[in-house]
DNA sequence: TCGATTTTGTTCTCACGTTCACAAGCTCCT
DNA sequence: AGGAGCTTGTGAACGTGAGAACAAAATCGA
C-alpha cells in the first residue's frame, strides 16, 4: 500500500527530518569545538579532529552529523565555516531569539551579567521580579521590571523563551503565567518539578542535583562497600535516624 | 566452570549493588519529593503519589526503588521518612561533604551566596580565585582565598568535590591544579570540555547549551518546516552567510 | 589512467533505558 | 478464617543510543 515504507524494526522512530534528542544534545557542542577550531585558522577538519575537540568519538560524532545531511568530503574532512553554519541554522541560532529572566536574585543576577548570554543568537528583553525594592535597579545596560508587566513585554518583542531564576516557592505560578502570556519553551532554575501542557517545552537546571550526583561516585569510591551500615528494617513505625532537612532546599 | 554466572543476554552490565546511572540521576529528585511530602506531614505514599510529586510515571519509579532494595510494602505504600532515608543514604548525603568553589564572578557569587548551598550535605570550605582584587572580599559568611592556597585546602578539609565557575580560559589549568590538590569529583560551569584522569568524575552544567537546545525545539514549533531555505552546498570555498560568533562564547 | 590512501556515511550488533503487565504479598473486611 | 482489593516488585517486550566495522567516494601520486 504505502509505496517506500522503508521502517526497519530496529530504526529509531523519527518523524520526517526529526534528529534524536541525544544528537541534538551534543549539537551546541559540536558548534563550539568548530568555532574554537575557525579562531585558531584551521580550514579544514577531520571526523577525527572534531571529536577530541568535542569530547566524544569519532564514529558518534559522524552518525550525529549523519541526521543533518552529507556536510562532509570523503577523504578530506569537513569545511569548518560551512559545518559551523549549517549545524547552527539547523538549531536555530541564525537567528536572534527574545528572553526574559524572572526572579533577579543572585543567580538571576549572573545570568543578566553573563557576557552576551554566553552565546549570541539568544537576547535578553527583559529582568523581572514581583519585588517593588528590586524594580528599578539598575543590571548592566538593563532595568528591572516589574513581573507585572509579562504579557505586555512578551506580546511586544515575540518572546518565546522564558528563563525562571525564583525561589521553587512561585516557581509553578511564574511558570503558568508564562505560559498563558505565550511563552513556549523554559529554562527552570528552581528546585521544583513544573508542569506545562503539550507544546511547552520545559529544561531543568539544578545545582543539587548535580552535586548529589556526584556524591553518589564519590562515596563508593573512598571506601569501597563502605556505606554505613544499617539495620535492614529498623524503624516502620519508630525511630529514623537524624537526617538534616535534605533535598528540600527551598531558598534560590 | 564459573559457579552462578547469572548473565542473561539482556541484563544491564552492573557491577554488584551498581545502580543504573539513569537511575542515579533521578534518586534526588526522589529524595526532594519525598521531602516535601513529609514536610506535608505524609507519612506514608504509593507509588503513584512519588511519581507524581517527581514528575515520573510510576512503573519507572518503582523500578529505580527496586535496586535499592525492598523498601516498601505491598498493598500499602512506602514509610516516607524511612524511604527518605534510605535514599540519602544511598546517594550519601547522610555524610556532608567539603567543596570548594573556583573563580569568584558573577556565578560564582551566586553559588557562595546559594542558601546553604540548596541542599545539605554539601559544605561550601572555601571560595578560590587567582585575581588578588577578589582575594579577600567577604561574601556570606565567608572569605575568598587565593587560589594559591588550594592544596592546602584540599588536605586540610579532606575536600572531594570543587566547583569550576571561571571563564573558559583558564577552567583546563584549574581543573588540573584540583586534580592533582585530590580533588576528585568536579562540577563544571565553564563552557569548555574539560579533560581528567580515569578515576575522576566531572559533570557540566552549560547555560547556553540548554538554551540552544530549547532553540532547536523552538524552531520546528513556529512555522513547521521554515527552516530558512539555504543552497545544500553553496560555498566550500567561498561565502557563508554572516554568522555572528555562536558558541564561542568564553565568557563568565 | 589507475591504484593507493584517506576519510566519510551507513549498516549491523549490542547495551541501555522505558514501559507494560502481572504474579506475589500485604491489609482489611466479612 | 477466607476472600476481596490494593500496591509492590519484576519479567519481558520494545525503543533508543553507542560503537565497531566496512563500503563508497574523493584526492593524490606515479
Amino acid at each position: 500500500m504505502t509505496p517506500a515504507r522503508s521502517r526497519r524494526p530496529g530504526a529509531p522512530t523519527r518523524t520526517e527530518r526529526g534528529i534524536p534528542e541525544a544528537t541534538v544534545a551534543r549539537l551546541p557542542v559540536y558548534l563550539r569545538a568548530l568555532t574554537a577550531l575557525s579562531d585558531s585558522g584551521i580550514a579544514t577538519a577531520s571526523s577525527e579532529d572534531l571529536a577530541t575537540a568535542a569530547g566524544v568519538n569519532s564514529a558518534k560524532l559522524r552518525k550525529d552529523l549523519s541526521y543533518l545531511g552529507s556536510y562532509g568530503t570523503r577523504g578530506v574532512g569537513y569545511d569548518v565555516e560551512y559545518l559551523r553554519y549549517q549545524i547552527a541554522r539547523e538549531i536555530g541560532v541564525t537567528q536572534d531569539w527574545a528572553v526574559v529572566i524572572v526572579g533577579i536574585g543572585n543567580l538571576g543576577h549572573a545570568l543578566a551579567n553573563y557576557s552576551g548570554f554566553g552565546t549570541r543568537g539568544f537576547r535578553i528583553v527583559a529582568l523581572l521580579d514581583a519585588d517593588p525594592t528590586l524594580v528599578g535597579e539598575r543590571i548592566g545596560d538593563m532595568v528591572v521590571r516589574d513581573f507585572a508587566e509579562l504579557e505586555e513585554i512578551v506580546a511586544a518583542d515575540r518572546v518565546s523563551i522564558g528563563v525562571i531564576t525564583t525561589p521553587a516557592g512561585p516557581a509553578q505560578e511564574v511558570c503558568d503565567r508564562l505560559v498563558s502570556a505565550g511563552v513556549t519553551s523554559i529554562l527552570n532554575f528552581a528546585p521544583v518539578v513544573l508542569s506545562v501542557p503539550d507544546g511547552v517545552d520545559i529544561r531543568k537546571v539544578d545545582l543539587s542535583i548535580e552535586l548529589q550526583i556526584l556524591a553518589y561516585h564519590e562515596q563508593r569510591k573512598s571506601g569501597e562497600a563502605a556505606l554505613p551500615e544499617v539495620p535492614e528494617l529498623p524503624a516502620m513505625n519508630g525511630v529514623v535516624p537524624d537526617l538534616p532537612s535534605v533535598g528540600g532546599g527551598v531558598g534560590a
